[in-house]
DNA sequence: CGTTTGGTTGAAATGTGTCAAACTTTGTGG
DNA sequence: CCACAAAGTTTGACACATTTCAACCAAACG
């Protein structure tokens, strides 16, 4: 532990989320703890950014969840991803101006906004965490790919279990869980727009997976009684997530 | 035009690939010309790197289409994306050491293997073309969430329309097509694949394009008679590819 | 407490999958 | 260059996972 105490990093999302995929140097800490940042807090259920904004700032979610989606001409909304504090959901958009998804949140969110050029900058001066943005964003098409094998391939009830193993292990990579069970604060209509499926299917699969005790929903909590037998239920292997791989990396 | 004529980079689909983002200096186009690579022909469906594997090096398309692929746990294969001449399938391997999905050829293939560290030491010295092939893996990204939203959202029809709207683009966009066609060698089964579809109803599905005449088959080519047409069909809009931006990124 | 939002359930409609067979094209070796 | 095999395409009949529509219920909330 360097000159900067676990507070720090406990209280920095950032300095967590990159700490979890290689020691930062407390150069590096410094320099992320002190990044200008504006800090906002946003109401759930609003936009961030649109489809075809060219922002100058990218964000930090850190507190709440977001999402982001497009939505088809058919009126329907795909949610494409689901995001928890640490994340950044438009860092792509440091080197894509054009953004071709909205981002919204689906909680009440204390965001974190960062010029562009800063963050360019700190790739510059920081090498390792120039490569570990990449490395997030290459994290996030993992995710999207996995995505669209569940979708593609999946019945919705293997499909649902499977992001349901998901949340809980990311959560849990950011230290945000229980050992069993997670903040799930989605609704099924908003489950059923990331699924692919309609809400009133997303109800009868969830009845089911409660049934068959492969989860529990108590208020906005996750519980997951037996994660082998979810695992099992949601052909789910991990090693998309690549949180293995954080620590030999860097 | 440079000391390097418009021969070589013709000649090296990697240079007309970075060339079309941002105008290569010819510094930049003699270390990409000089590469160490090894090219290596391979023969239609063979797997070039599996699921699992930790490769220490990527590889360029020079002549040929891949796709990448995941198989379920079921037996069901779904290609997350189909890569023409100029691509690069696995460059994400370079920060994510293990490989979440597989590459395999769809018709005999020219590849160029380079290894990890030659790329390493390339992003290093020429840093425009670091942030090129960051670009890259960002732009993969976007196509993965749009065909989330392609298969979560659109029925058969618009979904097939969408998938030959992206092909002929990106062929055109590195020079690959005529005015309205491109090669297109794909089976049915692989669009089903792709599309999260059954072979039989791909095939009803481009049964029915085909006698709307939005699209023709020739051979292995496809025709697009009427963009405009195949375009609202498809439910297209191309910001996604993030053609238009490249000229301005850089 | 009434209002809103989200969850739950049933019945009917439908897009897509499965199975099976025939047909066509492509590639190849004699 | 033909003949055959292999691969891919096409078509029909039927099954089924999921959607849609509609109503009702429960919980959250100002």
């Amino acid at each position: 532990m360097g000159i900067l105490s676990s507070y720090h990093s406990n209280l920095h999302p950032l300095v967590r989320k990159l700490d979890s995929i290689f020691k930062l140097t407390d150069d590096e800490k410094t320099a992320l703890v002190n990044l200008p940042m504006q800090v906002t807090e946003v109401r759930a259920d609003q936009d961030v950014v649109r489809e075809g904004d060219r922002p100058s700032r990218s964000f930090v979610v850190l507190e709440g969840f977001c999402c982001t989606f497009k939505m088809t001409g058919e009126g329907k909304r795909q949610i494409m991803a689901f995001y928890i504090p640490g994340d950044m959901p438009d860092l792509q958009s440091l080197h894509l101006p054009t953004l071709d998804h909205s981002v919204g949140t689906l909680t009440p969110c204390k965001l974190g906004f960062v010029q562009h050029e800063v963050l360019n900058d700190l790739c510059d001066h920081f090498p390792r965490i120039g490569r570990a943005f990449w490395r997030e964003t290459l994290v996030d098409a993992a995710i999207f790919r996995e995505w669209l094998a569940n979708v593609g391939q999946r019945d919705a009830y293997p499909r649902i279990a499977h992001l349901f193993c998901e949340m809980l292990l990311r959560m849990r990579a950011v230290g945000l869980s229980d050992d069993n069970s997670c903040e799930f604060p989605f609704t099924q209509g908003e489950i059923g727009d990331a699924m692919g499926l309609s809400n009133v299917h997303v109800n009868r699969t969830i009845t089911q997976l409660r049934a068959d005790s492969l989860i529990e929903i108590r208020g906005s909590r996750l519980v997951v009684p037996d994660w082998e037998k979810l695992k099992a239920a949601g052909d789910f292997d991990p090693a998309y997530l690549h949180l293995e791989d954080a620590r030999s990396a860097a």
